[in-house]
DNA sequence: CGCCCTTTTGAAGAAAATCAAGGGCAGTGG
DNA sequence: CCACTGCCCTTGATTTTCTTCAAAAGGGCG
């Protein structure tokens, strides 16, 4: 595995030259293999490294004072983390590899001889930033009914993963357990259940066996009031 | 008003020199005056300024399906926004004044030109931006129980207007209607103010006529499991 | 003074948590 | 090969928390 995917992911977010783009595919890293369950970073740490999502999904999250966990956000492949490290930063959350991963870890040091040189790259990390917070935001929005919320986070995942084209259906692997997906949304496992079966009986989605099937995607994002904009916040000059 | 908190709490961020923190000082700005319940960036809008409150409390919000409205995050006097002019980027949210407010304008390219010259600036911003993350990550995290969520509240924004000294117990202004508290917290102004009889009984914390009295603030943050380091994520060579 | 907005309180209803228990499936070890 | 174990999924019954609806009381301002 490369990094060919986080560097397309930053293509998407600013207008990088071909040097920036070799550049970054160039990016010495080394790799790491987090199974399940593990951390990548733990909170309190001091990262060193930018981390890279090459395989497999890994999440944000916080431990609350009654020990349940909340998971405030995923990272897909493609997706990077640390960038505490370029303010030398304590983290606050912990990163934790929610399926087996494969992780490339890129020092510090190297990433920032290129990232400081670059005004493009620069824009890139504080558009993936502002995206970042962007999420968040829609998450705290939607803390309102389950079901809504629910079809809200399969609509992102769906988005995040196919940001190209509209099906009118969809079939990916979605390898949560209803308590991470309970984590994520902020209810119990046995309320995610009964809420995936509202999902499954309205015949918008089905998840079985870690295989997602949005039936409907149009009609999903209908019942979570999806408006995909927030996601990709491309610079202005795209659209003219 | 001078921009002059503003410049303390970047200083609170990174180390920056004297003569960063003189170019800051003398950064021009012109003044706005924006009064209650009235937008000081629309969502939708693709900002050209840096904006930073001079007085009053401000608010990023969103819009639900419903019309029901949720509340972020505040701006407090010496808090900027704008952060999405620098990347060309939409807003996805709003920010209101909750309160008669004055707001300084600086202009993009005027910002830009001292921002992108220096990395401790550079530095501070991204520092600022990890906070609103962990910020929001945080009011994520609370969303399970109404007192505890609002104690926790009332303890951010004390820390926030008293970042360096730990009274026993505080009085200060807190302009918000108890609506507007409902739609910071999640839940709605009937409920607030049951939420506030609780605290009020609880001998934590009274807010009265826009006035909050936190009785026992240690009491208060063990109440909300409060653990203020979320909020001063200085850089480590502080600490060396 | 009267109006509007906010605060306060009550009562009924909805949403989700909690408690509890049974079933399926995979891995482990006898 | 089968029993055992642990984890996850599923469902039911009960309880807590918050919403909704409704109404009254307080406070500032034209």
């Amino acid at each position: 595995m490369s990094l060919e995917q986080f560097v397309t992911k930053l293509t998407k977010l600013a207008d990088l030259s071909l040097n920036e783009l070799n550049a970054l595919r160039a990016l010495p890293f080394s790799k790491q293999q987090t199974s399940q369950y593990r951390d990548v970073i733990t909170k309190g740490e001091w990262p060193s490294y930018i981390y890279v999502v090459l395989e497999g999904w890994a999440g944000r999250y916080n431990i609350r004072p009654d020990d349940s966990r909340r998971i405030t956000g995923f990272l897909l492949p493609g997706d990077f983390c640390g960038i505490h490290a370029r303010c030398h930063a304590e983290m606050d959350h912990g990163i934790t590899a929610l399926t087996d991963c494969e992780i490339a870890r890129i020092e510090l040091p190297t990433f920032e001889a290129i990232a400081s040189q670059s005004l493009s790259i620069n824009q890139a990390l504080w558009q993936a930033k502002l995206m970042d917070e962007s999420i968040l935001r829609t998450w705290l929005l939607n803390s309102t009914d389950s079901v809504r919320t629910l079809a809200h986070l399969f609509c992102e995942i769906e988005a995040r993963l196919h940001p190209a084209d509209d099906a009118r259906e969809r079939t990916f692997s979605f390898p949560l357990t209803q308590g991470q997906i309970g984590d994520a949304i902020g209810i119990t496992s046995v309320h995610t259940n009964r809420t995936l079966r509202v999902l499954r009986e309205q015949g918008l989605a089905t998840l079985s066996g870690a295989i997602l099937c949005i039936h409907d995607l149009a009609a999903l994002r209908r019942e979570a009031s999806f408006d995909r904009r927030y996601l990709h916040s491309k610079q202005r000059s795209e659209e003219a």
